[in-house]
DNA sequence: TGTACATCAGTGAACGCGCGTTCACTGATGTAC
DNA sequence: TGTACATCAGTGAACGCGCGTTCACTGATGTAC
């Protein structure tokens, strides 16, 4: 009758399998795209019948918001894992890149072309709220004259007035809006390259995307211009 | 007998219904996403039937082939006519912007996500290199010393550097090293605000999206600090 | 240790669906004399 | 202007396919006494 921390078998057996699902379902998106996962295909490539996977799972979209989730959750650690072992703002973004480049898919199932109809799962607001204060905390750590000429913690920028009023977002994160802007920037701009970068849109190019990230890095955290 | 210019009311009526299909590809792909795109679905949308529309494309794939075609080539054309029109770079970016927030599907069709199967048409790079000769010039036209605390034209970054050697992108575009960097990174980093405004990632945030797109820009060209 | 029962993973058949695509055809439109 | 023929847009039936999902079932695994 113990019903705290213990695993019976069968248990064990079902969080196998249902791992073993997901990771099917991962090589499948890796393979052609998050819009073709198939819960058929999955089950066949396991040497199962269609409707055993129903066992596990109650249907493909709660197999798929399942995905979504893990993809935050893992992208979440990294950021915590990296920021615990002391990773600065530069730590974040190689961090963000090799989690990026571990799966492009993945990362497009987060950060891609929005479905038309689908909406991301409510607990997702809370692992991005996680990942954001963890990124505005590397960005306030950050020496605060980088990009800015004026000294004072005055907005500086139309922009950061905006953000004075508008600051919600970072869930009462107690930074001055320089900062805050900072972390958006951050975001964006890191984003803007992985993305097209992962979209082999710089592939016939010629140049390597991640030199195109390291400078966009330096430009962030105040390049050793020298 | 003449071959030269004029249409037959056949070739007219063609021509007609050729577009009528497309336009209403692209409301389906506004609706559900380009994944969803059904030639059925859309013949019963004109009320035909489903093999009529064999008649004007081949199949599917052409018809998603001619829709990126079209979309690359109404990009080269919003540029094209905006810098004839005397726009700088911050008149590019806003062409672009409005481009983009016209038709976010449309966006994504040619920068979102991609389909790990799918190549893009062979001729679609020749309408890119027509779009980033446009940029390059509104680059090479802006004052040089904005962000670069060097005057000379050596190369003031690593990632300069690794550009004098790798410029065959820029189809013989005789712009030194730090245009052809500022070029890169005017794309990169608005398509970083704008594909994560237009994926709605800013959406339950609170901020307006279009000033942080503003404020990229002002540090693209220089801001006026004051 | 052995028997009786409950739980539950997985099967196979079946459902309805929409997809892309082919084919032989009808009927309207245009062309030649 | 009228007739004979060719072109070609669009139809309807049919193909095979894979999808998600349901249902009644078999058989193995675990539990209770």
């Amino acid at each position: 009758m113990a019903e705290q921390g213990t695993t019976t078998p069968r248990e064990r057996y079902r969080a196998q399998v249902r791992t073993e699902i997901k990771q099917r379902a991962w090589e499948q998106i890796a393979t052609a795209g998050a819009s073709a996962l198939s819960l058929n295909a999955i089950a066949k490539q396991m040497g199962m019948s269609g409707p055993a996977l129903y066992r596990y799972f109650s249907g493909r979209d709660e197999l798929i918001t399942e995905l979504v989730r893990d993809a935050y959750r893992s992208l979440a650690d990294t950021f915590r894992a990296a920021s615990e072992a002391g990773a600065d703002l530069t730590g974040l973004a190689h961090a963000l890149r090799g989690w990026a480049l571990e799966d492009p898919q993945r990362y497009f199932l987060i950060y891609g072309t929005p479905v038309p109809g689908y909406h991301a799962p409510d607990d997702t607001t809370a692992i991005s709220s996680e990942i954001m204060a963890t990124l505005l905390d590397a960005c306030a750590a950050l020496p605060s004259e980088v990009s800015s000429d004026v000294p004072s913690d005055a907005p500086a920028t139309p922009f950061d007035a905006h953000l004075e009023g508008h600051r919600q977002w970072a869930g009462g994160h107690p930074a001055p809006p320089a900062v805050l802007h900072r972390a958006l920037t951050f975001w964006s701009r890191l984003h803007g390259v992985l993305s097209l970068e992962l979209a082999r849109q710089f592939s016939g190019m010629g140049f390597d995307p991640g030199l195109l990230f390291a400078a966009e890095l330096d430009d962030l955290v105040g390049a050793p211009v020298k």
